[in-house]
DNA sequence: GTCTATATTGTGATAGAC
DNA sequence: GTCTATCACAATATAGAC
């Protein structure tokens, strides 16, 4: 037990998820997770055989967290433009409230790809349905999409990046002022759903 | 002298640029390097005081290839469309001939932001002039554009981001088809283009 | 459960022979 | 310029005392 009154098997995990965030698998070492813990190497192992399945259990929870609204939202009868907004405002909630997930994820992504798609897929998404989802609502909605894949990566790089580079974009053009990024951000929910369905729309 | 007839000096920085490209700093091994390169480590350290110099002299060189283009691009006085497609092919074409360097890039920008904001400053780009030319073009061409700056996040974004993301994208939706996704990367040139200049026309 | 001690291997880096 | 040998230290991981 912690002064928090946390278990330490918890506190590792709680500790542990912030530094795997912060410096990526290989740039995390035991040493550096123990110290911060306040504890011991020898503990880890204790509770966690070895680092890959600390880091495989960390990323598997924080990776899902995400995924399921995906399906959610896509898997009903709303309009494509409510399922639009939908998505854009609970990923960019999501992603401002925990701002690391975005290049967390995209380091996994760069190492292990497969550990990535095996867990979308175990969490029951298909994005090939929601492709399809997408291309029927065009037969009622008409609107300007030729290549529902391409609007789907559209939309998810328009929710993803500005978290991924937030680092660049805030020094270059934010003088690195962290307030004025935030704002920056929560003002993207708006922005983006506006931008996608002014790029869609016929005419 | 290799085989090839290029001088060890140069065999060196090509093994390492691909290394570090493919599994960034922390990820890579100097002796990985030397093994790849059909040497051994003192070697490298001969040539290249440290990994650390070593990884610096490339990052910046692959870099500084990619960063000429935006000034260049958004300092004429084009109208707004042109340049926006300008930058989108450039970038687009860029990337497909180097796809590795956004995921290269971003996985340095979450361990060490300030190094690269100093490239981009030694470069002369100025990314506030660029939000400043935006912004001119505007007031003669009546545009739907509230805010250059998340313009240029959404320019930037979608440019980036299928590459950053193409080992998820091309396993999910499609089927892990080499082929199949470099027709999707070819053809976005013209999606992107479309895109952005439909989602900021009036009306 | 938690610690100290230690095994084992890997890592960046240097010295010195050729 | 290139190699072998080696250093100093950091890494993951385990053994065993308490």
């Amino acid at each position: 037990m912690t002064a928090k009154g946390i278990s330490t098997e918890e506190n590792i995990l709680n500790v542990a998820r912030e530094v795997f965030m912060r410096n990526g698998y290989s740039g995390t070492t035991m040493q550096q997770i123990a110290d911060e813990a306040g504890i011991n190497k020898s503990l880890l192992h204790y509770y966690y055989r070895s680092k890959e399945k600390l880091f495989g259990q960390i990323f598997a929870e924080v990776f899902s967290q995400f995924i399921p609204e995906l399906g959610k939202i896509f898997m009903t009868d709303k309009s494509l433009e409510e399922k639009i907004r939908a998505f854009v405002d609970s990923y960019i909630e999501g992603f401002i409230r925990n701002p690391l997930i975005p290049i967390f994820v995209m380091q996994e992504l760069s190492t292990n790809p497969q550990h990535l798609a095996d867990l979308i897929r175990k969490s029951g998404i298909d994005p090939e349905m929601v492709i399809k989802m997408i291309s029927e609502s065009l037969k009622k909605e008409d609107l300007n999409i030729q290549d529902p894949r391409q609007f789907m990566v559209n939309m998810i790089g328009l929710c993803v990046f500005p978290f991924a580079a937030q680092p660049l974009i805030q020094r270059l053009i934010f003088n690195n002022d962290e307030k004025a990024y935030s704002k920056f951000l929560l003002e993207r929910k708006h922005e983006v759903s506006e931008f996608l369905l002014n790029a869609i729309r016929k005419g």
